[in-house]
This record gives structure tokens, C-alpha cells and sequence, in this order.
DNA sequence: TTTTGAGTTGTTCGA
DNA sequence: GTCGAACAACTCAAA
């Protein structure tokens, strides 16, 4: 039995859309009542359409959940905050730490602006198993090399999950209630909430887990978790995640380890990016940043056509098609595409990374970002810049049916089999679908001068 | 302090 | 068709 205080706390959710597993509502619940509150701030709303109609829907799984109690306001947090506060009698704001740069700033300046008004901003634990910036070398300095760092990571004991607490829920500030328009359509990318958050993971560890490992790179085959989108909102903890396995005997298995690491992957990046808060938009380290990139109105228009799915590249444009349709891109086709954009078309992988920002269902900001400097060479992978994607081996290799490319580039579907992912070589029947924008192999090569050129330059000085 | 082994996911070329 | 080597040089992390 917990002895609530009378105090009302206020819940200040942002991307911990749950109630479970949940160490700032397990605190605020302990002090009294709680009242969860969702701020929209639009001067910091960049995202598209799909993903703000996926939030929505999450937003109203959360007040579903909180039997109706979700407050939702406009305007800026600091403002808000305050006067939701002041409305309530709460004298704390608790929140789950922010580990973004944007989102960090966000929070200094908040807490100052209600320490000014008598309220403290209480910040508790993160959205990873283990918190940004905690995982040191020997030598007491971060890593910027995955390997040791999933080592490390994987030794740091990891707390068991906090259960849901009883809470009494505070109802006497008004919000603005939700737009169902946009509740509908969010649903209708998907799932939304800590529900569904909850049956997706519990569905993967009975049908997906074993052959994780084999079948997450095939994007023909349906392999992945699918969990991204709940864990960038927060609908599920990766603790929770960590446990389960563990205490389901999963752990140790080939598909729970590759799956442990796909999350250290998340951890990895969430640290990296927690050090250095200037590498979700500029490049981290200087091996490539010295590379020439084209630009002006014909750059455009090849950056407009891989936007679309007009690339001449059916695997790529399978890939850029399946995001602006669905708001999520599986793994594989994420790095073609990607590969793609920075070196068959010399464009800042920034362009690219803003691009998926404002379109990916499970956008993370420190995954985008890295995920983009390991493939334009210039964050924490350690090398290769030679590592240029070819993506008319990769759909061979990994949609060797074609199946996938057919579901999304329709105008190939009279291609069988693998024929697919070179309509060039059969030429007369196809219609309506564009030629290559540019030739891969010259554009390698291009790509290779230029690092050597970047090189010199860099050597020389 | 110095040394050593290693570094997600690739491609091409030539034997 | 298969397979191993080459693609550079550097930085990281630990011994």
C-alpha cells in the first residue's frame, strides 16, 4: 500500500509515453496526486505529417491509459508549465531526463524559468537501459568505438523495471483534448501506445526472436522487431526489454544476443551524442569533412528524386517509397539509401538526415545523426571509407526474390525474380519508371577522388 | 609510456 | 563461378 501525500506533482511527458517502468511517475506518485501533462510546442514541431499523427495516437493511448487524465496544451514548455503548475498547486515538474542537445537547453532554461516561480523541475532516469555518459574506458574518457563500448555496456548491471504505481490522478486543469482526425490516422500507420507497445515485443519473442538473426537483414522477409516506433515514443523501456529476455531465458540465444546488440547500437549512439551535443548536426570527426560536395538547383533535383523513390535504383527506391508510405525503413534499405545519397550523389549527408527526421515513424535524433556520419565516414566507424554500397548487389543479395522491390516500385512488377533490380537490362517493357539518375560505377569512382583529394589536402597541411 | 591488435553491416579485381 | 587479397591510414582501447 503506497501512502500518497496530498501534493500534486506534475508529469511533464514527452517521449515516455508509458506508465510502467516509469521512475519519474513512480516518484511523483509517492508525493500525491499526478497530473500528466503533454506540452506542444510548435516552434520546435518540424516533423511531417504521419509522424505528428503517430504521436497523437500515442498521445491518446496515454490518456486512455491515465482514464482520461492527459492534459494537453500549446505554446512554450516554460510558460505552460507555469501556468499548469500554478492552476494545480504543484510545487514539482518531474520529468524523465532529456539526453539531447535541443532537449537539454530546453530543460535548463525551464528549470530556471520555474525555479524563479517556486517549482522545482525534477529530472529521473533516462530513456536507456543505462544513462548517456556513464559508460567510461578505463581511462576514464567515452568511447567512440562501438565494440568496446557493447562490451562495457553490456557488464554495467541493469536495474530491474519499475512496476506501474497506484496513482490518483489530479483532473481539475483543463487541456485541450486530442484531434481525433489525427488520432484516426496514426493509428492507421499502426499501433500506438504501451499496449501495443507491449504485445508487439511479446509477439516478437515468441515468432521473431529465434531467427532474428538470420532474417533482420532481409527486408523481403518481415525479420526486424518492429519496435522502433514504440521505443522513440517512449511506449516501452529497453530495461523492460533487457529483463524480459533475461528472466524468459531467451538470453544467450543467437537471436536475443543479436538483438541485445541492435540495442546497444541505440545506447552507443544516445552516449556518443550525449558527449558531443555538436554532432547531431556536424560531422564528429574531421576523416571526411574535408570532402567536396556538390550543391545548386541540379543537386536539387536529384535530392528531390531520391526523396521520391525516383532514383533509376529500384532497391533504393523501394526503400525511400516504403518511408514516405508507411514512416518507417527497414535497417538495410536505411544505409543503401543512405550510402546513395552521400556518395553516388555527393550530397551532405545532413540533406539526408533532415529528410528522415521529418519522416521516420521511430525517429531518434542521436541514431539519425550517427547512423548518417557512420555512412558519409565521418562519425565513429573506424575506417572504410570504401565502404560504398552498391545497390544493385545489395537488393540481389538481400531481396533475392525481388519480392520486396515489386511490393514498392509497382511500374516493375512485370519483372520476375531478381531481373528486378536492373530494368535496364530489360529494356522495351518497362513504362513509366525512371532511368538510372546517375551510373554507380562512375559515381564510386568519383566518390573514391574525392576522399583522396580531402586526404591530400588534409596531409598537406 | 609504448605497443599492439582491432575496427557492424562492402566492393572489385584477378587468379 | 568462387575465393582471397587489396582498398590507406588512423584512431581507439587495453595490455
Amino acid at each position: 500500500m503506497v501512502r500518497a501525500g496530498r501534493v500534486t506533482t506534475v508529469l511533464w511527458l514527452r517521449r515516455d509515453l508509458r506508465l510502467a517502468d516509469h521512475p519519474a511517475l513512480v516518484a511523483a506518485a509517492k508525493e500525491g496526486p499526478v497530473l500528466p501533462l503533454f506540452v506542444r510546442d510548435e516552434r520546435s514541431t518540424v516533423a511531417g505529417e504521419p509522424v505528428r499523427c503517430r504521436l497523437e495516437a500515442s498521445l491518446a493511448a496515454c490518456n486512455d491509459a491515465s482514464d482520461g487524465a492527459l492534459v494537453v496544451r500549446s505554446g512554450a514548455p516554460a510558460q505552460v508549465l507555469a501556468e499548469v503548475a500554478r492552476e494545480a498547486g504543484a510545487r514539482s515538474v518531474h520529468v524523465t531526463t532529456a539526453t539531447t542537445p535541443g532537449a537539454r537547453a530546453r530543460d535548463r532554461a525551464v528549470a530556471e524559468r520555474l525555479r524563479v516561480g517556486g517549482v522545482e523541475l525534477v529530472a529521473l532516469g533516462t530513456p536507456y537501459a543505462v544513462d548517456p555518459g556513464t559508460v567510461l574506458t578505463a581511462g576514464r574518457t567515452p568511447y567512440r568505438v562501438f565494440t568496446p563500448f557493447a562490451r562495457a555496456w553490456r557488464d554495467v548491471p541493469v536495474e530491474p523495471p519499475l512496476a506501474r504505481p497506484p496513482v490518483r490522478w489530479h483532473r481539475a486543469v483543463a487541456g485541450e483534448g486530442l484531434d481525433e482526425s489525427l488520432v484516426r490516422r496514426g493509428r492507421a500507420s499502426g499501433p500506438a501506445g504501451e499496449v501495443a507497445a507491449r504485445e508487439q515485443w511479446r509477439e516478437f519473442v515468441e515468432e521473431g526472436l529465434a531467427t532474428y538473426d538470420e532474417r533482420r537483414d532481409r527486408p523481403d522477409l518481415d525479420g526486424t522487431s518492429r519496435l522502433s516506433p514504440h521505443l522513440s515514443h517512449g511506449e516501452i523501456h529497453p530495461r523492460t526489454l533487457l529483463d524480459d529476455l533475461r528472466r524468459s531465458g531467451h538470453a544467450g540465444s543467437s537471436g536475443a544476443e543479436a538483438f541485445v546488440t541492435e540495442l546497444a547500437w541505440r545506447e552507443f549512439y544516445a552516449d556518443v551524442l550525449w558527449h558531443h551535443p555538436e554532432s547531431a548536426w556536424r560531422d564528429l570527426g574531421p576523416q571526411l569533412s574535408d570532402m567536396a560536395h556538390d550543391e545548386g538547383p541540379e543537386v536539387e533535383q536529384l535530392v528531390e528524386a531520391w526523396r521520391t523513390g525516383q532514383t533509376g535504383y529500384p532497391f533504393v527506391d523501394a526503400g525511400m517509397r516504403q518511408l514516405l508510405a508507411t514512416g518507417w525503413m527497414h535497417n538495410r534499405l536505411r544505409m543503401v539509401a543512405a550510402s546513395f545519397l552521400v556518395k553516388d550523389l555527393h550530397v551532405p549527408w545532413q540533406v539526408g538526415a533532415r529528410h528522415f527526421r521529418d519522416h521516420l515513424l521511430d525517429f531518434d535524433l542521436a541514431s539519425n545523426s550517427h547512423g548518417w556520419q557512420w555512412v558519409a565516414g565521418t562519425g565513429t566507424d573506424a575506417a572504410p571509407y570504401f565502404r560504398i554500397f552498391n545497390p544493385v548487389s545489395q537488393g540481389k543479395r538481400l531481396d533475392p526474390q525481388g519480392d520486396f522491390v515489386r511490393r514498392w516500385v509497382p511500374e516493375l512488377a512485370h519483372l520476375e525474380g531478381a531481373a528486378v533490380h536492373e530494368p535496364w537490362r530489360h529494356d522495351g517493357a518497362v513504362t513509366g519508371y525512371p532511368p538510372r539518375l546517375v551510373d554507380h560505377a562512375e559515381e564510386r569512382r568519383e566518390a573514391l577522388d574525392r576522399y583522396a583529394r580531402a586526404r591530400d589536402r588534409r596531409t598537406s597541411r
